[in-house]
DNA sequence: GCCATGACTGGGT
DNA sequence: TACCCAGCCATGG
């Protein structure tokens, strides 16, 4: 199960592992899900994950330098941020602070 | 079926 | 250290 569904489906399914007060990049994800180099679908991912009937935590994925990329994808621009500060992360000036600290790397889906 | 775009990444200048 | 270019994969027109 969990795969074949199409590459959005298994970008959410890793998106949907990363615990609550960490986070992940796109190109940890991409390279998850056996597609390395195309962290910006992952990106676009994101966007039709508001449209997924599931919860997907997108706010916990940034770019590699741990800036929130993708919060202009959300229903306002601080919302990203407001959902990572409300689960511990610390984020100013629209990056995360510690950010390899709290980093997640997901585990490599198998197909 | 081809071209353009995109919440990226890594390397080079 | 900052900016630019090329590579990467999938979707939409």
């Amino acid at each position: 199960m969990s795969n074949n569904e199409g590459f959005f489906n298994k970008v959410y399914e890793v998106v949907k592992l990363i615990p609550s007060g960490r986070v992940t990049t796109y190109g940890a994800i991409a390279s998850a899900i056996g597609s390395p180099g195309a962290g910006r679908m992952v990106g676009w991912a994101m966007n039709k994950a508001f449209s997924q009937p599931c919860f997907v935590p997108a706010h916990r994925v940034l770019n590699r330098n741990g800036q929130l990329t993708g919060k202009h994808a959300f229903p306002n621009a601080d919302t990203m941020q407001e959902l990572l500060e409300s689960e511990g992360v610390e984020v100013e000036n629209d990056k995360v602070k510690n950010f390899e600290n709290i980093f997640w790397k997901p585990e490599r889906v198998v197909d």
